[in-house]
DNA sequence: ATTTGTATTAACCAAATGGTTAAATCATTT
DNA sequence: AAATGATTTAACCATTTGGTTAATACAAAT
C-alpha cells in the first residue's frame, strides 16, 4: 500500500483537467490515470468540484510568480523587460496548455478569482509607472502596457493550433517560432524605452 | 407553425454553445432557448456534434474577414495598421466571447482547422513583408509581428475576467479600458513605422 | 375531402456519469 | 494476536443526457 495516493491523484487530475477542461474531464479517467479505484477519488477529495478547485488554484499560483523577484532587482528598464519576458516565456514553454486551462476555467466560473494574488500585477504596474515618471519609458498607460506584453507572450501559446495552421507551419517550425519569440518581443519593447 | 425554426435553433445553439462550450452545452437548454421540442433539434441537425460544427464554422468565418479589404486599399502603413486594429477591435466589441469560444473549441478538436480560410493571414503577411522591403517598417519577422498585434487586440478580451479582477477595475472601468485600447496599441505600433 | 409529405411533440431508451455503500485489506497500537 | 482506525475496492444507485420512436398536427396537392 501507500505510494502517496494523494500525490498520484493530483498528478492525474492535473493532466486530465488541463487536457479536457472541467466539463470534459471524467472522474473515471482520472482514476484510471492514477491507477486507483474511482471511489478513492471521493475518499480523498469529496467531489469533482472540490478536486478541480484544488488543481486550478494550484495551477493559478504557478501562473504568475517568479516575476516579483525580477521587478525588485537592480537592473535597467530594458534589462528588466527582458527578464520578465524571458521568465514568462519560460514558464509557458514548460506549461503550454496552462493559460488555456486557467482562462477557460475562470471564464466558466468566476468564483475562484478572489483567491488570485494581486501582488504581482500591482508591482509590475508600479514598476512601469515609476519608469515612466523617471522618463525612462515612453508615456503609456501602465495597465494597457501590461496587457500588451502579456498578450504578446501568451497569445501564441493560447492560439497555437490556429496560428500554427494559419501560418502553414509544422509542429517543429512552430516550436522554433516560439523560441524566437523573446527576441522579437524585445525588438518591439526596445522602441518604448528612451 | 413555421416561424423559421432552423434560424431559431441556430440562434439558440449559438448562444448556448458560446456560453457553455461544447461539453458544457445541453441539447435541452438549446431546445428551451429556441422554444421547441428537443427532438426537433435532431430532426434539423442530426446530432449535437453536427449542430456544433455548423455553429463553429459559421462563427469562425466572422472571426477573420473584413480585414482583407483594408489591406488592399490605398493608405499609408500607419493608416492601414490603424484600420486593421480598429476593424479587429470593433468585431471583438460586438462578439466579446467569440475568441474564447473559437480557441477552446479548436483546442479540443483540431479537425475544423482545415476549413479555415488562410487567405486573410497570407495577405496580411504579404503586406508586412512588402512594407519592410520598401523600408516603411522596421525589420521584423512578419509572422511574429502578426501574432503580436493579434495578441494585443485579442488578449484583453480573452483574459477579461482575470484582467479586470487583477487590475481592480469594475465592469464599467474595464469597458472604458477596452475602448482606449486602440489608441494605446497605436502608440506602440507607431514606433515600428519609419 | 382525401391523400401525401413535412413539421412537431410526448414518451421513452440506453449509456454515461458523479457519487455512495458496505465489505475487505492493510498498518499500527495494545 | 486482537483491536482499532485508516485505506482501498467491487458493486451499486440515481440522475443526467444524447438520441429515438411512434403518433399527431399541419399545409399543400389531388
Amino acid at each position: 500500500m501507500e505510494s502517496n495516493t494523494e500525490e498520484k491523484i493530483i498528478l492525474a487530475a492535473e493532466k486530465v483537467f488541463v487536457r479536457d477542461g472541467y466539463d470534459g474531464a471524467r472522474m473515471q479517467d482520472i482514476a484510471d490515470e492514477a491507477e486507483i479505484n474511482k471511489a478513492l477519488l471521493h475518499y480523498y477529495f469529496r467531489s469533482k468540484e472540490k478536486l478541480f478547485e484544488q488543481i486550478l488554484l494550484q495551477k493559478i499560483k504557478t501562473f504568475l510568480p517568479k516575476i516579483l523577484v525580477i521587478v525588485n532587482t537592480d537592473m535597467t528598464v530594458i534589462e528588466k523587460f527582458e527578464a520578465i519576458v524571458e521568465g514568462y516565456l519560460q514558464m509557458l514553454q514548460a506549461n503550454p496548455q496552462l493559460p488555456m486551462f486557467v482562462l477557460f476555467s475562470i471564464y466558466r466560473n468566476n468564483s475562484f478569482l478572489d483567491q488570485m494574488p494581486r501582488q504581482v500585477f500591482n508591482s509590475l504596474l508600479a514598476f512601469f509607472k515609476n519608469s515612466i515618471k523617471k522618463g525612462e519609458l515612453k508615456k503609456l498607460d501602465p495597465a494597457q502596457l501590461l496587457l500588451s506584453i502579456m498578450g504578446m507572450c501568451i497569445f501564441p501559446y493560447v492560439a497555437r493550433p490556429i496560428a500554427s495552421h494559419m501560418l502553414g507551419k509544422t509542429n517543429e517550425e512552430y516550436l522554433d517560432f516560439l523560441r524566437n519569440r523573446k527576441k522579437e518581443i524585445m525588438l518591439i519593447l526596445k522602441e518604448l524605452v528612451k
